[in-house]
DNA sequence: GTTTTAAATTTGTATGATAACCATATAAAC
DNA sequence: GTTTATATGGTTATCATACAAATTTAAAAC
């Protein structure tokens, strides 16, 4: 491993080629919402390639969702729909970037403590308190308790009766997952920090039960906060510099086998 | 149209039924993550088809970023990656779920002001102001000024210096776009109600610049909460019963020509 | 003008062949 | 013994052709 070369070029493939050039024309507009892309005989003539490889590539379109075809008719764009949110998991990963995620995610814990206590009803209540007491029995199984932590603040969710604040706090726990394991293997070494987050959590229960609208959002805000010191203060020794990964056999890549 | 008989079946193409075995197989965990699954030309023989869907089949799970294959070698499944997030849209477009959506963007919203105030630069606060002014104007000029708003909260969101906050909140803007044009819509045709939103924006503006965090926490939270009431007041002809799509023309999907 | 029929067009599938590439084993060279 | 060259079989990528199935278009029949 003297001068570490770059990686040579995979040699880009043809259907990926035809699939990005006909991706441009879509993209740019070029060709509208509704028209239909000449015939893959045409095509495989202009690209100079095989009927095949136009086919991929147009295959690859379809699993986008920007092309659909009719057998016997021909390919037609579809009306842009709303692309997906992603964060891009090789920023995402980073000690800074962690934060931030965090950030938002005390936006809408805040909230949904606040919905909570305004809607929950019995069962919710009950719900929440069965989460909480989980969480106890993990630790008293001498596990770390993230998987129940997680559990813990969805049933909060459902309680405040909005799905998408669900799926949008599910969506942000896959990302912060290396980190709340990071901070409750910190609270397993140190019962002093577990009793605070189990402090924290009854304290938000209970403004849930009481209806406390306020007094949930600033309990939920306030363990959000306190959640950020705690990955600050984290170990040190696993956040590397900026651009270290996180979670690696968590959101890894496949096994590169044989490319070194 | 006599009496409205369900759409023929749409002769489920081999490739999709093979994609969607091999999806599912992976998905439940049956080959894992770094497995080389069969030759093509053992699945097709397995499957008792052709080659050509095995491929196809294949091309599509490579899209969905399932499996990667590689030239000589085999086709290798993927580690998972983080699934984007996205709402369905049936369910997005109905009354309920943009109150719900709005509901989402209270919270951040909320947060990005409080940020902005915190973190605010010169130039930030400059190009808000920029911002705002542009909003009044594209009324002065006759327009209704939805795209001038969504540019006056990025702004404000790019000032938070959180990059998640921004495409979470690009995100959601995108089911909004059809509610904000409807209320900026009687904003034009009430004057009263243009000024009570151009003073809301005002007072969140004040707020960031002087860095008074919670005010502009506490303005942005009205703000919206005077947004969902405007929607609610909105033109109720626009909203049909629950199940009501919303802003047909921006999100809907392609014509279906012939289907009935 | 409307319906029926036929033909042409286009995508979906099948089949076989060739090229490029990979993995591994074996032999040769040093 | 280590490295290099070569051989071999397996696998994907691409090509070419053919046929089936669905749609569209046009002609024909009424």
């Amino acid at each position: 491993m003297s001068s570490s070369f770059a990686a040579i070029k995979p040699a880009i493939k043809l259907s990926d080629q035809v699939a990005s050039a006909l991706e441009a024309e879509i993209r740019e507009g070029r060709i509208q919402a509704g028209d239909k892309l000449p015939t893959e005989a045409a095509l495989a003539q202009q690209f100079e390639v095989s009927r095949t490889v136009v086919r991929e590539a147009i295959s690859r379109l379809k699993s986008l969702g920007l092309v659909d075809s009719r057998q016997g008719s021909g390919v037609y764009v579809k009306a842009p729909g709303i692309e997906p949110l992603h964060f891009d998991l090789p920023h995402a990963a980073s000690r800074e970037a962690v934060m931030q995620i965090v950030e938002v995610r005390r936006a809408l814990e805040s909230e949904v403590a606040e919905l909570a206590a305004q809607r929950r009803s019995e069962a919710d209540v009950q719900a929440i308190r069965q989460a909480m007491q989980r969480i106890s029995d993990a630790v008293q199984a001498g596990r770390d308790g993230a998987e129940e932590d997680v559990e813990f603040h969805r049933a909060i969710a459902r309680a405040a009766g909005n799905p998408f604040l669900i799926s949008t706090l599910d969506y942000l726990a896959r990302f912060l997952q290396g980190a709340t394991r990071v901070t409750r293997a910190n609270e397993a070494r140190r019962s002093d920090f577990a009793q605070a987050v189990t402090q924290e959590h009854e304290q938000i229960v209970r403004a849930i039960e009481s209806g406390d609208a306020r007094g949930a959002r600033n309990a939920a805000t306030e363990h959000m906060c306190n959640a950020l010191r705690r990955i600050e203060q984290a170990d040190t020794t696993f956040w590397a510099q900026d651009g270290a990964r996180l979670a690696q056999p968590l959101v890894g890549e496949a096994p590169s086998s044989s490319r070194a």
